[in-house]
DNA sequence: AGCATCCTTGGTAGCGCTACCATAACTGTC
DNA sequence: GACAGTTATGGTAGCGCTACCAAGGATGCT
């Protein structure tokens, strides 16, 4: 009778004594398996597949201080822009071997900073962070992490090992910028509760309009000041970041306030969801009288009537590229640039189209097609 | 000098003999304080404060075959409705100290299976998986798993443990007869690809309106027979189960075929976005001529013009309750009731109101509301 | 007082794996 | 053919914690 209740489970050192070898070698095939002569490494293999072995990752963690447990910080699970950096992340885990543990820091540093303390008590494979606003200490511990550490979906000129991203603010400015050479001269900015990434937005906005003479304050409609994620009360009646009531009641008292408006800037397409309908409702003409560009460009987007403008980020191929630098590294590679800018598309379409010149050029090509 | 290298942290043995006390009191202290007397708690407390002593996870894991991980396997990223039940998972763990792993199983039972004979091998401290349907093998390996299971987002009659969700024929059948109610005749379905769980609302729809002696297998439409997310190729242009551009093709293609449908019910909110755009793009009225409901009752519904109708489903609920009973039956509770059903809302809005009486009925509330 | 019972505390012996070192076998060089 | 250098394999000793058992002291009861 064993002291222990053993999981009876079959261990190493049965996979050893039944292919006649040290159950080091068998650990080393496992993890090495060029490291083991052939003729050793088929009767160990023989052996796992007949005793049908599986290794104990917890012992196997608790020996090698080390797991195979990839950490990831989101900063929301609201918007379905973390999703797809998600996907992106899962689609580059496959096969692997590697696990995920998601954390969701609900845009708060305090929480980050507690989150990365707790990940790192067990020794993650890696880490993947959103973001570039890290406290001092967090950095500090991520410096000291032992292990490759990726910051996404921004940039910075000072990673903790690498950051994958886009400049927030150039496009910001871009996207003002087309609105302004789309003919467009009262430009606003719609937004809801701001986090660091979507300020920088709005600084590029502010920048182009200002480069342009035509920034004008009174022209930014902002909805939630508070950060709704980070308090842990009212977990029940939770508020989104964006949404497109939000969207709604913007360009309804926009209107009302300031019947001058041009153009709408918002920092979320969920926001010019609702805008738009809100402009259908009053009957104003889009993209004539008003125009309206959003960001992120998810797929209804493109599907809206009028078809609304965007900015498309790569938020899949974030995701995936920061797995792939995660694996890359794993296997002994290099960690490659410390910046890798991903940057982003302005999707120009009929919502921005003022003077028709979009249709116009499409002309032949809608001809074209019908051939 | 130590063969081999240490962490550097305090281990238990620090604080058991800073504390005075013996290794194994300490960790009965950090697990369950009230088995020991005050006056030892008191010091031990202390000293773990001054080492600043930290558990490890890893050696717990190996030493007690169980882990502070809550494995949780969603069929998909892709659509906001997981990330509302992650929501609710994530505010439902606060302060427990359980970490989260995440799968993605993409709808396919083989990957599932995988992934619940992976996650076994590290003795989750719970497992949180979506849908009822899981293969024979995944079913057999769960009921063995030694933690407490929950099954989600569906119902079933014999939950490996416990089933929290709702009815999906139920839910297609209540919206289908709610078209009916509503006036309309030849009510149509939309659906990009179909999970099992998308088939039960598809067999309410029909049910519904066999009763009413209106089905017409002519007004289903669907677009996207194969699993985007179960094969393993072409991760680049990913597509997604439902899109709004989806939702518009399927309206225009309804409206040159079947000219006389009369209303749609969609299968994902989104699709009944696009449907509408689609409406708004050749000018017929909604809800007068054509109806619309959607799935989900996602936050843009309500913000549409015509607000659109749609099935509202307690995502976020689903999850967080999830979890509490996870807690539940971690700190010793009963597992309760096998089969907890959450139901779901019809939620009625203008795009279904054929015939006006939801305006007229709200008149008097919105004189009300102005006083 | 004597005995049974409960509660608190500690010692021992692993959990299953891998780091470190030692050894043996093989290779190539002069 | 002797030597150094390389490669393949194994033994030992933990990694840091907790399950199991035992012992001692306190308590309650007859």
């Amino acid at each position: 009778m064993a002291k222990r209740i053993s999981t009876g489970r079959p261990t190493i050192a049965d996979v050893a004594a039944r292919a006649g070898v040290g159950a080091i070698t068998v650990s080393r095939f496992l993890r090495q398996p060029e490291k083991v002569s052939e003729a050793l490494g088929a009767s160990i293999a023989a052996a796992v597949r007949e005793l049908n072995y599986v290794p104990d990752l917890n012992a196997r963690a608790l020996a090698s201080r080390r797991t195979d447990i990839v950490v990831v910080l989101v900063p929301s699970l609201t918007q379905n822009i973390f999703s797809d950096v998600l996907r992106g992340i899962y689609d580059g885990v496959e096969d692997s071997g590697l696990r995920i543990e998601l954390n969701n820091t609900r845009y708060s540093s305090a929480i980050e900073e507690q989150q990365v303390h707790a990940a790192l008590r067990h020794g993650p494979a890696a880490i993947i962070i959103s973001g570039t606003e890290q406290t001092p200490a967090t950095r500090t511990m991520l410096a000291n992490a032992g292990c490759p550490v990726i910051q996404i979906m921004d940039l910075c000129d000072d990673p903790i090992q690498k950051v994958i991203g886009f400049s927030h603010f150039r496009a910001g400015l871009d996207m003002t910028q087309h609105l302004i050479d789309s003919g467009y001269r009262r430009v606003a900015f719609f937004s809801g509760w701001m986090n660091a990434r979507s300020k920088q937005r709005l600084l590029g906005y502010r920048t182009a309009l200002e480069n342009a003479n035509l920034f004008d304050p009174d022209l930014i409609g902002q909805m939630g000041n508070e950060n709704p994620h980070a308090s842990r009360g009212s977990i029940k009646d939770f508020h989104q970041f964006s949404t497109a009531v939000m969207g709604r009641e913007l360009m309804l008292d926009m209107l009302d306030r300031r019947p001058d408006v041009e153009a709408v800037f918002c920092n979320n397409d969920v926001l010019s969801i609702g805008a738009l309908f809100a402009l259908h409702s009053r009957n104003v003409p889009v993209p004539e009288r008003i125009g309206i560009a959003g960001f992120n460009d998810f797929d209804y987007m493109e599907a809206a009537y009028p078809a609304l403008s965007s900015v498309r980020i790569h938020r899949w191929k974030c995701g995936n590229e920061a797995m792939m630098a995660v694996r890359h590294q794993l296997d002994g590679g290099d960690v490659g640039p410390p910046v890798v800018d991903l940057g982003f598309e302005i999707m120009r379409r009929a919502s921005t189209d003022r003077h028709g010149t979009l249709q116009a050029a499409r002309q032949p090509e809608a001809a074209l097609s019908l051939s």
